[in-house]
DNA sequence: TTAACACCTTACCAATGGGTAATATGTTAC
DNA sequence: GTAACATATTACCCATTGGTAAGGTGTTAA
């Protein structure tokens, strides 16, 4: 785990991880057989080797209850790892994001992407 | 090009391609040899690669001068392609974005990182 | 205590990816 | 025109990675 933010984006790479993140997000806490179901193509231990990549990368955490493994995000390691990064691409994505505000105050509300 | 955002999320995976993007928004347009040489460690045709990749992607631009090869950050592509993801994730960095801003404020001036 | 369950771990495979070396292509300088 | 230059392209190598299959560990239920 050399460095945080390059853990950060190795984890971000791999767009099942990327909606994993999205989950547990979205909906808070999760069993890996929450998560899995929603990855049919997928095979279990598949799932798990992600989960461990981003437990690795102390993106999320897992606790125990009886015989499921919850997991949900790590939102300060996520946080500090990341904002680095944006502050020095600021200029850019900001006008952008403003521009998507705007979009989702007067458009249907709903899940954004 | 399936996804722009997974583009996006592959180039920056690489140490090597997050360091050029961050030359070029520093620094605006740059050579390929002015860029090679903050590659000390890296043959020439191995930034020629990282750099048609980021062009594959969208994320920089180049043009032609002479002999030599101008690139450049293609900001809105940028921008278009990282805000959607930004804007589902902005609970979780804003607030470390704003004590970093804080930091920077009262601290001694220069480069983040 | 035995069986089903939830998940992890390992072994293995094919594909991808970052790296170099060698070769091509186009451009300026001589 | 020929040589040096700047970059791209190709071929190749090795490490990493995403995926499956199979087996292991601990836990609840019967």
């Amino acid at each position: 785990m050399r460095d945080a933010q390059d853990e950060l984006f190795k984890a971000l790479a791999d767009p099942t991880r990327r909606r994993v993140l999205d989950l547990l997000a979205a909906h808070g806490d999760l069993t890996v057989s929450e998560l899995a179901t929603e990855f049919p193509n997928l095979v279990a231990s598949g799932i798990s080797k992600h989960l461990m990549g981003l437990r690795a990368a102390g993106l999320v955490r897992s606790t125990r209850d009886g015989r499921r493994q919850i997991y949900r995000l790590e939102p300060e390691a996520f946080a500090s790892a990341l904002a680095p990064w944006l502050a020095k691409y600021e200029p850019y994505w900001s006008a952008a994001l403003d521009r998507l505000r705007v979009l989702a105050d007067g458009g249907e509300p709903g899940q954004n992407d």
